[in-house]
RNA sequence: GGCGGCGUACCCAAGUGGCUAAGGGAGAGGUCUGCAAAACCUUUAUGCAGCGGUUCGAAUCCGCUCGCCGCCUCCA
């Protein structure tokens, strides 16, 4: 397999500390408000991660945070008038609301800064002995002359950040580039006991912490936004390093942003939009597809068009079943043999998984690839349908090649449903007007209508319904129906 | 200003040295159908922002130009 690493700036062959396990830190959310879809997109993009090293056989110890103690939860505790840790309980069960909506797996272990207290300030301390860090008015700074590799990860020079001014002014700080490991409490804030009296974890020192506890002092891949790259993730490896003397992570791996309008969706520009906004108008599954049919490290660009055509191409997918299960109740002819079609579908399906699918997913994850696949994969299926198979043989080729796709579909965790149940999410999600019960009424009427070849009336019933957004398809035994997308 | 990324058809999007440049959506024509829908077939980039260069060979490497974006402050 291999990986894009950010420290290094390249794609590497991915080696693990330790032969097939595979030790995963991913930086969750601090948990002050809604998350937005680009939270999914990060969840989602880690989530595939970890269910493809499973499948490709690794031990998997996965650890995504939560940040429940920071500013802008004390911020939130104040303006909604309730206790800091409230807020932080509430925005913590409204995520796990909508990544369990979107099919997130929850992590192996999923820490909270707040009970690693302890830890972090072990670590502090560690850091004042060994240095690396200094006190000053009751807040501990990490001092980043004292780390002559700081910046390796995002590429900077120290002189060149300084003389770039956007840096706060503080006069407790030795150099403008320090960060705080624990901060100093002010009047009525949320404090814990310390050596240095009382106060609170600085941002960065808790995925330190945590990843230490969880993972062990040196793992392999870290990852989280493209944003938290700086100065989140080059803080994490000065404090780890300095700390434990060992290198901190292997694979650094950093996803893309969303944009709207081509700029990034953040809450400061207030160009965002939430999971259950989006989720209001839009079936999970689409959701999930539109966010991995672009490679992970990509930016990707949200709007309801694109949004539509994830739904078409979902629908196609469905579609595909829809005729496989068709095809299945039919009675075989009881031939052995596969047919002339069935013998070129199967050699092309029995190079799909293997060849394509896990060749795509390999390269560092390139999801966008292996959904290619799996449409090259369905439209060889529809054509082989076309060809009208009717062996035995021939309908276990069909069910072998379901198989496969749902394999594949396990992995990203999309296509996981029946087209029953994916046209009844259809229905509330474009708020259908009409009950299966009603439906199943108007085709049974259209059917009277077409025995006795008044296609008028047949053809009024289908407009009818067309225009609920109910499209029929007749077939030999009978009419479906499914929802019409896009 | 420093660092990084992107620019592939009407739209989205893979591909980063060598077969006919994946896949999805949209459009056009066709097969099928009472008519549709779905599916399939054909079709829509002799060309991958532009210009030079390296190479037997480049969308893919190098240089320059243009355009867009991100990080350098909290941010997935």
């Amino acid at each position: 397999m291999k990986i894009y690493n950010t420290l290094t700036g390249k794609k590497e062959e991915f080696i693990p500390f330790s032969k097939n396990e595979v030790r995963i830190y991913a930086c969750g959310v601090t948990v002050y408000d809604y998350c937005h879809i680009g939270h999914a997109r990060s969840a989602i993009v880690f989530d595939v991660m970890r269910k493809y090293f499973h499948y490709k056989g690794f031990h998997v110890t996965y650890v995504r945070n939560f940040t429940d103690i920071d500013d802008k939860i004390i911020n939130r505790a104040q303006k909604e008038g309730i206790p800091w840790d409230a807020v932080a309980r509430k925005y913590t069960d409204e995520y796990y609301t909508d990544m369990d909506r979107l099919g997130v797996g929850r992590a192996d272990v999923e820490p909270k800064a707040t009970e690693h207290i302890g830890e972090i300030i072990a670590i502090v301390q560690k850091l004042i002995e060994k240095g690396f860090a200094y006190e000053a008015d009751g807040s501990v700074y990490y001092s980043v002359d004292a780390f002559p590799a700081y910046g390796k990860l995002s590429k900077r020079d120290t002189d060149e950040m300084i003389a770039g001014a956007r840096i706060e002014v503080d006069e407790r700080k030795r150099n403008p580039l320090d960060f705080a490991l624990w901060k100093k409490s002010k009047e009525g804030e949320p404090f814990w006991e310390s050596p240095w009296g009382e106060g609170r974890p600085g941002w960065h020192i808790e995925c330190t912490a945590m990843s230490m506890k969880h993972l062990g002092e040196s793992f392999d891949i870290h990852g989280g936004g493209a944003d938290l790259l700086f100065p989140h993730h080059e803080n994490e490896i000065a404090q780890s390093e300095a700390a434990s003397g060992k290198p901190f992570v292997k694979y650094w791996v950093h996803n893309g942003f969303i944009t709207i309008d081509k700029e990034k969706m953040s809450k400061s520009l207030g160009n965002f939009f939430t999971i259950r906004e989006v989720l209001d108008r839009f079936d999970p599954e689409v959701v999930r597809f539109f966010l991995l049919s672009t490679h992970y490290r990509s930016p990707i660009e949200f709007s309801d068009l694109l949004l539509q055509e994830a739904e078409a191409s979902i629908d196609k997918y469905y579609t595909t079943i829809m005729r496989i299960q068709d095809f299945v109740e039919k009675k075989t002819d009881g031939k052995e043999a596969l047919s002339k079609a069935g013998e070129l579908f199967s050699a092309l399906l029995s190079s799909f998984f293997i060849g394509n699918f896990q060749e795509a997913m390999d390269d560092d994850f390139n999801t966008a690839l292996a959904i290619g696949h799996i449409f090259e994969l369905v439209r060889e299926l529809n054509r082989f349908l076309d060809s009208k198979p009717s062996s035995l043989k021939d309908r276990q080729l069909v069910l072998a090649a379901q198989e496969r796709l749902a394999e594949a579909g396990e992995i990203l965790h999309l296509f996981g449903r029946t087209p029953l149940e994916w046209y009844a999410s259809l229905m509330k999600v474009k708020s259908i007007g009409l009950s299966e019960t009603e439906i199943h009424q108007k085709i049974k009427e259209r059917q009277d209508a077409r025995l006795g070849k008044d296609w008028q009336l047949a053809d009024t019933i289908r407009r009818e319904l067309e225009e609920k957004g109910i499209i029929l398809e007749d077939k030999k035994d009978g009419t479906a129906w499914k929802v019409r997308v896009g």
